[in-house]
DNA sequence: CATGCGTGGTG
DNA sequence: TCACCAAGCAT
């Protein structure tokens, strides 16, 4: 205690110093622990708007770890919108195989062409502009505008829901928090630097103000913050458990002729669309293999089948996924059946194969 | 507003 | 082990 002289107001005092200086203090720790990513320019510098999307979309749903080499492959094939923009989408896809969620690549390639076409090849330098181009909602617009363009906005990721709904011990569950936390989130935002705020924030969600454990004696708002005060930070932000989907289970043909694979390619659009894969069943709930290769008409003339044993696991966002594999072995020449192809299984690596196919085939192929 | 949409890591 | 989670978007 100084003294006893101090206004009667002294008691609030704290509360009202903390408010105003988090922006102040969150940039301060950004400064002193903000990582480096491949994508993130020096402190102090502005970023390619161009590398920031590309990022921001990788980004999406998906871990700082695995996005990495994906950037740096896909910089160093297109290293500009304008030959993103130029690219086959196959291309693209192929070079988008196993990060996941590949409507984003679709996505990707659409609005590299809008850019270039529609815009001269320069991004759209507002939030308003930027949510109008295919793969960019609400969270991604302001990502960009507030990195690239250095726009006061505070964009709102699962990482910043997360940091703000404890800072402020958000009772209410998400989605229906999302307004409530969006205000609560704009308050972090400072009169400058906003990239760095909503990074800083990111940050971190990421290192310090986990989903389990939080590592609080680090956190820049220790002294600061709602839920740590109660000490049940972990149980924030609150929200519905998700239901596990059920069990789907199909058949999956990998069939070889000399050292070519047969494969066909996804519908464009909905679960793993437009990527390749070796021909199969439909995968359904409830259902038994035992007569998957009636499933197969266009296979008729495909003789000596095997049927590998065990099965092939996977498990998707919805649902969990079991597929049971048979091998045949054709003679050279055999052709294909219409809408699909053969391709060198030496060359798979460079197909548009999601994991679930690449599972399949080498379980096919193993001994 | 709810659902569909991949994959790999975590405790 | 397995439920949960990761810089969300489109419909």
């Amino acid at each position: 205690m100084v003294s006893s002289a101090l206004p009667s107001k002294r008691k609030s005092q704290p509360e009202n110093r903390a408010s105003t200086a988090r922006p102040a203090q969150l940039l301060a720790w950004y400064d002193r622990h903000r990582r480096r990513l491949p994508w993130r320019a020096p402190a102090g510098q502005r970023s390619d708007p161009y590398r920031v999307w590309l990022s921001e979309i990788m980004l999406q749903q998906t871990t700082v770890k695995a996005v990495g080499p994906y950037f740096e492959k896909f910089l160093a094939r297109w290293p500009d919108v304008s030959a993103l923009g130029s690219a086959e989408l196959d291309d693209v896809l192929r070079m988008w195989a196993g990060l996941g969620y590949y409507s984003r690549a679709r996505n990707l390639h659409a609005c590299a062409v809008t850019v270039l076409r529609e815009h001269g090849g320069a991004f759209p330098d507002t939030e308003e502009g930027l949510r109008k181009l295919p793969g960019i909602g609400p969270y991604t617009a302001a990502a960009i505008a507030a990195i690239a363009f250095d726009r006061l906005t505070m964009p709102v990721d699962g990482n910043i829901e997360r940091v703000v709904s404890r800072l402020f011990a958000v009772e209410e569950a998400l989605p229906q928090a999302k307004p409530q936390i969006q205000a609560l989130a704009a308050t972090l935002l400072g009169p400058a630097r906003a990239g760095d705020s909503a990074q800083a924030l990111m940050d971190l969600g990421a290192t310090i103000c986990t989903p389990k454990k939080p590592a609080c004696s680090l956190c820049p708002f220790n002294e600061d913050c709602a839920a740590r005060e109660r000490g049940d930070q972990d149980t924030f932000p609150r929200k519905a458990a998700k239901k596990t989907g059920t069990l789907r289970r199909g058949a999956a043909f990998v069939v070889v002729r000399g050292d070519e694979l047969l494969v066909r390619s996804r519908p464009a659009k909905g679960l793993l669309g437009g990527m390749t894969e070796v021909p199969g069943s439909d995968w359904l709930a409830g259902q038994d293999d035992a007569d998957a290769l009636a499933q197969a008409p266009e296979l008729a003339s495909v003789k000596h089948w095997h049927r590998k044993l065990g099965v092939v696991t996977h498990v998707f966002t919805h649902f969990p996924l079991e597929l049971v594999v048979y091998t045949a072995t054709v003679p050279a020449r055999t052709r294909a059946p219409d809408g699909m192809r053969w391709v060198p299984i030496a060359t798979l690596d460079g197909e548009a194969l999601p994991n679930v196919m690449r599972k399949v085939v080498a379980h096919g192929l193993g001994e």
